[in-house]
DNA sequence: CGGTATCCTAGATGATACTG
DNA sequence: CAGTATCATCTAGGATACCG
């Protein structure tokens, strides 16, 4: 599972495509935020639909059933009435929420200068075309 | 810039968006993978795509586009024939390249939990359908 | 060599209505 | 409450051809 390369080294790279199969899955619009929202505790569907806030029920639902698939998250129901269905991070989702929060970190402490330069291009654009 | 949540906090929550937008562009098929290959020193466009292995020509365009949009990456020309043309990490990208390593690092370190994961609910699914 | 321009498709996402 | 089902839209990404 090496993912150094030597310089120039030809050719595709599988290891690199396993782990950005991973990655662009942990990347998509609502995962990472997802998981962020299930670190302090167990939530509920519609709990966490309003904590994230924009996500349409049937992507959460796909999102949660992803996460469940790849072992990241735990789907409990309780056959009360009204149904009750807790989500709550396994333990590998637990680990992998470390690297997730530093990086979600690093975006908030960026996120000025993130904006500022495309904000920046835009204008420029606009003044070309 | 807060992106702590109150408990069961009514509505959408802007700042998670904003982090969102950000993450997503990071997440998507290549743009961390790109990144990777430029933390070790400043590298040429078909070097890129040989060490990356699998991407386009134009798909390597735009994401070097983006990330040099977002300033993450500097591109440098050279005026010689045939043309020459360098990508390197700006500070910022260096430093986003931290979070992102490890998250790479969690990724190899339990890739194949969670592909065997999904290999096996498939094959229960193959035997359902 | 390092790109653009064009076309195309699968999949991601959203909106809405319905259900146990 | 916690979903499914259906339809519509948008975009990421690939293939290919061309360019300075």
């Amino acid at each position: 599972m090496d993912m150094t390369v030597s310089p120039d080294q030809p050719g595709d790279n599988p290891n690199c495509r396993r782990v950005s199969a991973v990655l662009s899955r942990l990347g998509d619009k609502w995962t990472i935020l997802a998981v962020t929202m299930l670190v302090e505790r167990p939530r509920r569907f519609n709990e966490l639909k309003r904590l994230i806030g924009g996500i349409s029920q049937q992507m959460l639902t796909r999102t949660l059933k992803s996460l469940e698939q790849d072992g990241m998250v735990l789907r409990k129901v309780y056959p009360t009435i009204p149904p009750k269905v807790e989500y709550s991070l396994t333990t590998m989702g637990q680990s992998l929420s470390e690297p997730l929060l530093q990086l979600a970190s690093w975006v908030l402490k960026n996120i000025e200068q993130i904006e500022s330069k495309r904000a920046s291009l835009k204008i420029h654009n606009d003044e070309i075309f």
